[in-house]
DNA sequence: TATAATCCCTCTAGCGGCTAGAGGTTCAAG
DNA sequence: CTTGAACCTCTAGCCGCTAGAGGGATTATA
């Protein structure tokens, strides 16, 4: 039995979240001590893990609910969460192509030689978009 | 003279978003026309443009009224832009990093084979952190 | 056993950057 | 002059937390 600042140190998520994901449904509300503390099991310690795992991967509290309730039911296909990580495999590239191009523009804008504003590179570019390099 | 429907077109900024960074004083107060309706000039179409151009790369609202502090006084050194500039694109790359990591994990993820949830990857993975290739 | 330090409780409000909707007014075309 | 689109203000909601107030519980030490 752990109390939630333990798990808390164990998972990694932070105590407000914790209890965060228990209002939205995440997680089920823990037994409690005799003074209204709650207690953990290793299986709330498991559960948190997933979602905590999850959250870094970018999926969304929706998202987890699903894959959560997928992986209560064993015997089902797995189809479904395939599709929701696919979906998330493609968002992840997106904006992976999106920042690259962030990066490349941010590159050129940052070379600024002058030494005042009104020749400055960085207000130039973000005042003229018919200066940048790609679209955006 | 535009309204804000016009100006919202030729920038691409929605209404709601307009009036919004109005209000957190991004943009002054244009004037009004007789019934009281926003009326912008070209400058304020300028401004508008400089702004959406710095979101679309990502630089927060507090970013942007810095650049546009900056902007209005051409004799300043233009060090401070740079550094938000520079600030940003190591932002981005760590992002651009992150994600990469994450695109690895889920590519491997969502290679599934299973028919069932029970020896599914996809639920599998999330629920063990040990079996990630990489740190995330 | 007393007490202090640390933990935990609930509740409400705030963050950024918008977005949506209600309920009403103004503008421009025909 | 009428109609319909565009505009106005105001309030509340989105996500995924995070912070703080004002209190009670637990635990380590004296």
């Amino acid at each position: 039995m752990f109390s939630i600042g333990e798990l808390s140190k164990r998972t990694g998520v932070k105590i407000p979240t914790i209890r965060y994901y228990e209002q939205m449904g995440l997680i089920d509300a823990p037994e409690r001590s005799e003074g209204n503390q709650r207690r953990y099991s290793k299986e709330g310690l498991q559960r948190l893990s997933f979602i905590r795992h999850s959250r870094e991967l970018g999926f969304t509290i929706e998202d987890i609910k699903g894959l959560l309730e997928l992986s209560q039911h064993p015997d089902k296909p797995c189809q479904d969460a395939d599709k929701i990580a696919v979906q998330r495999l493609s968002d992840v590239r997106a904006r992976i192509a999106k920042l690259r191009r962030l990066e490349r523009e941010l590159k050129r804008i940052t070379a600024c030689q002058a030494d005042n504003v009104a020749s400055c590179a960085v207000i130039e570019s973000l005042a003229d978009h018919g200066l940048c390099d790609a679209e955006h």
